[in-house]
DNA sequence: GCATCCATTGAACGAGCGTTCAATTCAAGA
DNA sequence: TCTTGAATTGAACGCTCGTTCAATGGATGC
């Protein structure tokens, strides 16, 4: 457990989960050890155990945090009623909320071959019920006759899996500003469902 | 090096890459210890050492042995003229090249960053040449008016990513046959490329 | 039957791993 | 000023790691 008095090490679990998300994100969760991640926070590998049961942990927390503000984050903007507003508001959350965490997406879906089974098992849960908010709002679009889709499982797998790829590529420096990009994806995206546009 | 003459393990090489395939793919290359590789084909670790320099040699031999057979897989099989047919082709040719190799396909995304810098250039050389060879079919379906699309380039890594991603879910005991899925990924891919159909 | 050869063994190397815990340190409360 | 108590250290635990190499052993060619 962490201290519960006021001291000069109040920030000292957050600075440990930090550490570890860069270095797992970097090198990979087997590749990195907890004496690393204690040197990145500026102290002795078992002092993190003051704030961490064990490694697995470490990666745990990170990961269904993640999941978990993902799915938080969603609930707060998702609101509109037309399907192909909703649609819309997804892509271009979803591509947002990947580009502004790059290290949280890579490790949730980079170590999950990582994780204890009855973690793995939380983990894609929490992931299910991401995917089956999209899969809602095909399956009403196409109830409402604005979307034509042959099989919407596989729709929500194939769009996921094109709007999360652009982390592996986008660069702040390139060509094509995240507006640009969403607007690029979001183009492909309504095509794709079928949306008259 | 192996040895040249006849003997009991003229297949020692080809069985060691196939383990180290299988566990790479299974644990992770960090995760995979040359022992275990060793006691999977039934020798010692030593023994290894006959066949590869080093662990990182097998990781890249596997990794670029997987994409110089994609490459030259896909050029046996491109030949039509019609952007709209080449398109088709490269994808069913995608989803079932990638359901042939789940392993090769999952170690050549996960275990990049394993790579030494100079393996990783190699790598991401050929990666790149194949992700040309779908930009090539964009960019001349667009010049002949077929095809809609704002930005080839990210199209191509959407509609890799897209394509890529079957492997993460398909199950051969599962509700949909590989040429149903093939189906469905060319409906959505011929659609968000502005395709009339 | 003997010499050759080479794939393979098995021990060893130094290093690093995750984790534990008695000892230390040092700010806060009395 | 002294006591308290928790955050942190640093050494130690038993292991496993990738890699090397002298010794071995069993088939091959003469």
């Amino acid at each position: 457990m962490a201290r519960k008095t006021g001291s000069h090490a109040e920030i000292t679990g957050p600075r440990i989960r930090d550490a570890a998300l860069r270095l797992f994100a970097r090198h990979g969760y087997a590749a990195v050890s907890m004496r690393q991640i204690a040197a990145e926070v500026g102290v002795q590998a078992g002092a993190l155990y003051a704030y961490t049961s064990d490694k697995q942990a470490l990666l745990f927390d990170l990961m269904k945090g993640h999941m978990e503000h993902l799915l938080g984050s969603w609930k707060e903007v998702a609101r509109s009623a037309d399907p192909a507003q909703q649609l819309e508001t997804f892509v271009r959350f979803h591509i947002r909320y990947h580009l502004d965490r790059p290290d949280e997406v890579f490790i949730s879906y980079m170590e999950l071959r990582n994780l204890e089974p009855e973690n793995f098992v939380a983990l894609e849960s929490l992931r299910r019920r991401y995917e089956d908010a999209l899969q809602d709002i095909l399956t009403e679009g196409c109830a409402a006759g604005q979307f034509t889709i042959s099989d919407t499982r596989v729709a929500v797998m194939g769009l996921i899996a094109m709007l999360t790829g652009v982390s592996t590529w986008f660069r702040e420096s390139g060509r094509l500003s995240r507006s640009d990009v969403e607007q690029v994806y979001w183009d492909m995206t309504r095509r794709a469902v079928g949306l008259a546009g």
